[in-house]
DNA sequence: GTACAATCTGTACGGTGTGCAGAGTTAATC
DNA sequence: GATTAACTCTGCACACCGTACAGATTGTAC
């Protein structure tokens, strides 16, 4: 068997996925382009395509490093479950709300990375605290995921949006076509939009506990 | 005051949407780009930007016509409300689910056209019928809809991965690790995903409706 | 020393969104 | 009826994108 390793290695996974939080962190999701990637980390373009298959490879990496950073810490510790729970979901929101676009990332791939493992893992045990155990385990879960990453996606969008237009559409619901609609605008004017998340993912709690 | 009208009009933001979603219709979201849209209405790329001032206000009229398409008429009817609902998250589902990406897309920009505004109005009908009013009924619809919207965009990703590599992602887990996850994953396996679905969004409306 | 395998670079292709200048058409004014 | 101004649409161009292909470079095993 002839040789194996090769050249001097200047790159790994690990250094592409660093590289790549580091744009996302200044410049958002719209900074990561393999280009810039690669030139964050000193390489040309294709070096890149000797650790991941293709962007879409690179980005689902990047996505379960995210969920491990600021999912877990909070799911970990003894507090009790719905605190736990509770707290994990501040601290996701505002994560991934600070990098605009991360959100919409999240949900354009599969979560299977080692990362989501763990966090899928630490969710089934808040929820077997909680009495959910056996088969409804699964799809309580999930649907805390569901509600969780879809919520934020929801308000990142709305918040990409500039807010003067916003204002502008919601004061233009015509009333007489719209009567629910144009009170509950005026009614959610008014709210924390953490406060609105939080109340949401209380009453999925409240059913999935029963 | 001078001249006003124009020239020979051939386009309008209507025929533009209409050759968008036909493009979606048969290839796909990532078909749609500025130029397969105008050749499709056969015109020159930059005609779009006089009825668009870019390519992301051509996908927001694109997906409020897919929310008009699909949500609405199956919350449209005198069955009970909860009926109602159920209908058309099965129906939005199928609509999204049909075109690759479309979930994506309806996720990126905020929902305030007006087949949105009529959506939101007729579930807050259906909600109302439920006893859910007052400053409750805008957090319950929004809740609903971060639950419809969350899963299917879930469901589209996961749906993009090749079934071969989830199976043995699923089946890859280390159960000394994540016993719970590895126990979840195979009943994960055996579900149909439609019924999880709704699993999930009759619990969330349990807990809206108390 | 030689052969081989792995890593990284150079170059290139086809595609993207969209800005700028101008051609063409229409309608209102004089 | 001629002029003028407003508007729509085209041609061209720019900078950027993901990534395929070929090859230079490097290190290890024989």
């Amino acid at each position: 068997m002839p040789g194996r390793p090769g050249p001097r290695r200047t790159l790994s996974a690990e250094v592409i996925t660093d590289a790549a939080l580091g744009l996302l962190d200044d410049g958002g999701a719209e900074a990561l382009s393999m280009r810039r990637i690669a030139a964050a980390a000193g390489v040309a373009p294709n070096a890149l395509y000797t650790y991941f298959p293709d962007k879409a490879a690179v980005l689902r990496a990047v996505v379960d490093r995210l969920v491990g950073r600021h999912a877990n810490p909070a799911l970990t510790g003894d507090a009790p479950w719905r605190d736990r729970v509770r707290a994990m979901a501040v601290a996701v929101r505002a994560g991934l709300l600070a990098h605009p676009g991360a959100a919409a990332m999240i949900m354009s791939a599969p979560l299977d990375g080692p990362e989501a493992l763990r966090f899928g893992e630490l969710l089934l045990d808040a929820l077997a605290e909680a009495g959910v155990t056996g088969p409804d385990a699964a799809r309580a879960s999930y649907a805390v995921m569901v509600y969780l990453l879809g919520a934020i996606a929801l308000e990142a969008a709305d918040q990409g949006a500039d807010p003067g237009a916003r204002r502008a559409a919601a004061a233009a619901i015509p009333a007489e076509h719209f009567p629910r609609t144009a009170a509950s605008a005026a009614v959610i004017a008014t709210y924390n939009t953490v406060e609105q998340y939080l109340w949401g993912l209380d009453r999925l709690v409240d059913g999935l506990v029963r």
